[in-house]
DNA sequence: TACCAGGTAAAAA
DNA sequence: TTTTTACATGGT
């Protein structure tokens, strides 16, 4: 038993919920009431422990993705305290309380992840990337597997990809991005406006697959996605007077929520799915 | 059975 | 320049 603290405040429920809601992830495996995932050569089991988080194994190693998992190095006491000023959050902070989101451990999963939902279902989304990973992952543990490399699927064609359920046009975008020479690591180091302009320069990646690289890899405070639907429709719900907003207006209503326009998209989608 | 789902780019108007 | 269309799968 290696016990990881985690802030307060914690709920490894919610914030454990994404890798359940939308069928089986194959990398972030939700088997036995724990996380499983593979870290390196080896397969980590996170569990809901009194005082934390058990995570076995636990090391320099893997010790950055679990925190990256479980969403841990949010500012949540900051953005409780803005949030108790604004009517709607105040009800859904207080109802999901502890709910951390999670951050994709890398930036290249996190880019085919988004592409793979671009404009489908998540539940299609899940089950095509879910045959993605069992094609072209890397190591196999009891549970999950690793989430393919960029080389992998540089060296992929785009036959093979549609195979898997990718339409054509999508096949060729992850390829593109496997096989482009932009380093995504080093995109940490830029402001939002230019990490959203580096990327949108690659093929099949716009607007909504960076914003959501923003707030799902980054972890950027600001990230708001105005133009995804889950979120056009929970702001709708929470803030269009029973009308449905358009992309500009709810971008226009992310300025509300400064500087905490990340954590509310979480809490309102959330908000949007538990019919909080 | 159709139709929609956490978009994007290319064609048509 | 703005509007319309194709795309592939899973769920209802």
């Amino acid at each position: 038993m290696a016990l990881l603290g985690v802030p307060d405040p914690y709920s490894f429920e919610l914030s454990t919920g994404r890798y359940r809601a939308f069928g089986v992830d194959r990398a972030n495996v939700w088997y036995d009431g724990a996380l499983h995932r593979v870290v390196g050569d080896r397969e980590v089991r996170i569990a809901a422990a009194p005082g934390g988080v058990d995570v076995e194994p636990l090391d320099a190693e893997t010790e950055p993705v679990v925190r990256r998992l479980l969403g841990l190095d949010f500012d949540l006491q900051g953005f409780e305290r803005v949030a108790a000023g604004e009517p709607v959050l105040a009800r859904l902070v207080a109802q999901l309380r502890g709910l951390r989101p999670p951050l994709a451990p890398d930036p290249f999963e996190s880019l085919v992840t988004s592409i793979t939902a671009q404009q489908v279902s998540l539940r299609s989304a899940f089950a095509v990337r879910g045959r993605l990973i069992e094609r072209y992952g890397g190591y196999r543990g009891a549970h999950a597997i690793a989430f393919p490399a960029r080389e992998a699927l540089a060296a992929a064609a785009e036959n093979e990809l549609a195979r898997l359920g990718f339409s054509r046009r999508k096949a060729g975008y992850v390829i593109a991005l496997a096989r482009s020479d932009l380093d995504l690591e080093d995109l940490a180091a830029l402001p939002d406006e230019e990490v959203k302009a580096r990327l949108v320069e690659l093929p099949g990646i716009g607007e909504w697959t960076a914003d959501w690289f923003l707030a799902r890899y980054l972890a950027r405070p600001r990230a708001w996605p105005a133009g995804d639907l889950g979120l056009r429709k929970a702001v709708s719900r929470f803030y269009g007077d029973g009308r449905d907003l358009t992309t500009e207006e709810v971008r226009a209503l992310g300025a509300r929520f400064e500087p905490f326009q990340n954590l509310s998209a979480h809490y309102l989608l959330a908000g949007l799915l538990t019919g909080a």
